[in-house]
DNA sequence: AATGAATGAGTTTTCATTCAT
DNA sequence: AATGAATGAAAACTCATTCAT
């Protein structure tokens, strides 16, 4: 049985197979949901017999949770890199054109994630109330001492990173609506996007001329 | 038959039944998705039998699509309120507020939408691009012409408008984790995000003192 | 939902129909032990859609377990007639005889048993350590005190009822043999093994002419 | 192809193998029955991958027909060494002693013949109405000429044959059951159903003082 | 209006067996 | 000989929907 990540010892094709169905299943699960989506589809989209997958995952719930896994670390690298130590307005900023760049290059991976903690993340809330939580607190802090020593405008951490967070991810998460709306002016979104967001939040962070 | 809810002349007995079914359907879309829902669970939350609530609607299909069409009404209503004749930076500011009523009135609601546009909006694309982007274009240009007249910063309207929805959202979509990265500042959330977003949004609009 | 032998109150037609998949599974979990048995045969069996089956039962494992519980009761009833106050000897022959016409009336229920102690009783050790056990020690008891009294031979009460239960039940459980072996002598078999047994038990118990 | 045992050329490294399957095969199926049993079970038991275990088997079918087939010699030895000319109670009394010994040395030889002939035999009958039966019928006249000649007590040989087997092999074919009623005193079992038994069969036969 | 009963079409998963190397 | 990979057929179970009363 080559089953299980467990087995450290991978063959190339045991490796290409399952990032082949990771890929398969990240299209399949961000565009239906966990419940939405069968075993089914994502073996067609990856182009195996159904058997053929569940040779490689246990089942439905293990791929979907591995994704998630495997999304984690893609998902925090952009605050990880808030450099306590550079220009704060500047940090900020970069880390919100971080966010968006991945929105527009992922955008199937934060879909994922927000189909499911818009379920209530019932299989993820560890991920959530552990590593991730602990970045933010680790973060929100660096950004209070910015705020507290007048290098930025007085703000709360923890909702400064949840504008950012909803900002950023709505061109991911909302694009259906995003690009009706904007039909033609679509195309350009998240260049469109990067001038708005970058000027609202460096204007929000710049200390009051006082 | 009494079938299908479409029929205009409904009893009492009708209405309020139909409202019961709505009331329930909306909670368990909104938690489990449309895929992820069962017209079983459906009906034990309104407190009826399967055949029973399929008397009064013609299908799981149905109901949510009528609780999509239903929605769209109270969705549209804090845009619709955005007066192009009072000042531009209140009315602004006021209309994010009522946003972040209705996340905390109406989170199910704003879950029920989010779902849907996370899935690519299959059931309910037709309402985005007829009444909702009518609305936006119409308030949109409201907004510009605020702009134009220097009454508030230079801004790209769409994208204030998409800022105002993320961000206000965010405190229903995302609320699992939001909650727990707040943990005990979690009861306050919502008066913590108005301050934090009516000041964020005030400094982004109030035109620069040059 | 009808489900589950919970619900106190049951139609006729549910009685019925719970009866009749009883009736099926018994046969065919017999026969084929538990994993060699389908839904479908049962359902087959019972003249039902497996739906229909599964719309009566919450799955396999309950109809069996349900099977289990509701055979001990005729599992344990000829040993709780052993009266403790009658004739020994004419006690304990009248109680083979109980069992031989269990293995002749319910080859069935003997079977199933069989199987499942046979896999090491993994779905029913409960009762066996339970109930079972108890009557067992109870009646082992009375069984002593006769042998203590003199009033039979001097015995193990444990080894005897093992051999009672073993002679008996050999022809239900293990009758594809005895039938083979006996050929045309198989018609009469239950009332033959009746006369051996009898004979059999009456001589190991009859007290030493000492 | 050096597949199926049946080739009679077979290597030291085949032997051990098929052996070595064998063993663990038997293993499985007596605890599992043969539809309970997966090769997977079979294969992880014997060390081996599935698909080296069907280069020596064609199949599960192969693995336990001949595990069945390997099982008879077994089997019928301990009958099979009644001896005529012996002294007809002791011939008796060792043959059930044979067959507790075997009960208690090879438990799950006896399950699995047990398994087999529970569900009909269905792939084992032809043994049984041959060579088994050839062979009970030749001891059956022997017992019957001794039980003729007034050497024993008269009897019917088939069910006395019958009562051995269902004694004996109830030690290893109801363990579950027996090791649990007879808790602590269960370490002695097999010494004390020796006693039990050799008294029981000894009592049975030996011949009316009249 | 209401509900117990029934079912066809899935959906996940298992498993004996085969393929390719 | 041996094994990683693959699969068709089945099996358990689910669910939206319909039937009958």
């Amino acid at each position: 049985m080559a089953r299980s990540a467990a087995s450290k010892t991978q063959t190339r094709i045991q490796r290409e197979k399952t990032e082949l169905i990771m890929t398969a299943a990240l299209e399949v699960f961000a565009t239906f949901g966990y419940r939405g989506s069968t075993i089914d589809q994502i073996a067609t989209e990856a182009g195996l017999s159904k058997p053929n997958l569940l040779y490689y995952f246990d089942g439905k719930q293990e791929i979907h949770t591995r994704l998630l896994e495997h999304l984690l670390d893609r998902w925090l690298a952009p605050l990880k890199s808030l450099d306590a130590k550079g220009e704060p307005i500047d940090e900020i900023t970069a880390y919100v054109m971080r966010k968006l760049e991945m929105a527009r290059d992922f955008p199937r991976e934060s879909r994922l994630f927000a189909n499911e903690i818009l379920q209530g993340a019932p299989r993820i809330m560890e991920q959530i109330s552990g590593p991730l939580k602990s970045l933010v607190d680790e973060k929100a802090a660096v950004i209070k001492s910015w705020s507290d020593a007048g290098l930025i405008a007085p703000i709360d951490p923890y909702h400064l990173i949840f504008s950012i967070w909803a900002t950023t991810q709505h061109y991911a998460d909302f694009d259906a609506q995003v690009s009706v709306i904007l039909d033609h002016r679509a195309a350009s979104r998240f260049e469109d996007a990067a001038m708005h967001l970058s000027e609202m939040f460096r204007r929000q962070l710049r200390p009051s001329a006082t």
